[in-house]
DNA sequence: TTATTAATTAAACATATGTTTAAAACAATT
DNA sequence: AATTGTTTTAAACATATGTTTAATTAATAA
């Protein structure tokens, strides 16, 4: 009774492996269908289009990205400095497993940033999350209210998301092998808690 | 005396906007002749190739980017604080005049990242600048020396740059506009620098 | 089994795009 | 002025690539 779908999924799964590694224009149907092993028509009998394809699997991708964030940034029962814990901690994980996504959103924004905000980012607003409203009320109780609170959400996604967006230059530039920049990742994620403490308090 | 070369001026000048804005695969050659008012085979003419062309300004914006941090990063007579301060404030300014110098690199990095450091890259070591010597020494003294100094600079670097690779999504998710983005970015220039002593002392 | 629907295939189609060509226009030199 | 070399042009060429088509095969239902 179970639906198949076997061919449909194969190609989804193949094309959110190379869209993400490669692109949208890095990407091409043949390379799909063949790597799939699949008739080329197939993509489009299922998908209707590469784009259509690309767009369901970016939304997806945003989806799965974000979701895992979002409740710790509007979690009710917790402070700011476990919010702040959980945060970089969370990312640092789904970045371990998942390292191509930043540079992902970032060159479909790059390509297309109009399309991107409407089609993918409907109204979402930092100021109005739980944890951006601990912070601005924990900078102003250590009398830092000149600090604009942005700077701090900056710091925490810059210090998180930066390092494995260049990882390769990185890993070029320091000659480290990768088992070992996988551990300065573990480590950060009780060092970036800690400095960003620091910078409040 | 002094040669013309207007017109392949025009075209380098006109293909490295485009390229920088929006990258290799996003730039046609018609495009570039049509935004010069140059005839489309003058492209290949003057450049032999559309890569070509391209790797000439990979070249030249890598170099144009780099030169301005690399003598502060080996100058023999600054103190680490100093270095710091000198190395934010210029990144800062330079990607003000050029935001998309970064997203750029990293796009190029992304497609094509063998040739990009054998090409582009070849032999850049940060371990042995004076400025990494600094920090480990100071980190030594300060009885840090188990934080790797390589996390200070991932730090420095994160805290600068990002904030310019997702100026686009940070316009869109804080609802900010232009003029008060450069603000906090020029804000940046003493604040990070003062994140960044914390963090050793 | 037979009829109908869905899935698959090879081929063709349409278009975009990097590159080349051959001729013309222009500039410089003798 | 005539020759020579350089620059520019319109057109053609070659290829890559997204998409469609029409036919075939496989699966499902009556």
């Amino acid at each position: 009774m179970k639906k198949d779908k076997k061919t449909e999924d194969t190609i989804k799964q193949v094309a959110r492996a190379m869209f993400i590694q490669k692109g949208f224009t890095g990407t091409t149907t043949r390379e799909i269908a063949s790597e799939a092993g699949t008739n080329l028509a197939l993509v489009n009998y299922y998908f209707r289009s590469k784009e259509q394809l690309f767009k369901q699997i970016m939304l997806e991708s945003l989806h799965e990205f974000f979701e895992s964030v979002v409740d710790i940034f509007n979690d009710n029962n917790t402070t700011l400095e476990i919010k702040l814990e959980r945060l970089v901690e969370r990312y640092i994980d789904q970045l371990t497993q998942h390292p191509d996504i930043p540079m992902f959103i970032l060159s479909e924004i790059r390509s297309n940033p109009e399309i991107f905000f409407k089609e993918f980012l409907k109204g979402t607003k930092i100021r109005q999350t739980v944890l951006f409203n601990q912070l601005t009320t924990h900078l102003k109780e250590k009398q830092k209210q000149k600090i604009n609170p942005i700077h701090i959400m900056m710091n925490v996604m810059s210090m998180t998301l930066f390092p494995f967006i260049v990882k390769p230059m990185i890993s070029q530039v320091t000659e480290m092998p990768e088992h070992e920049y996988q551990a300065l990742m573990q480590e950060r994620k009780k060092l970036i808690p800690m400095w960003v403490k620091q910078m409040v308090n």
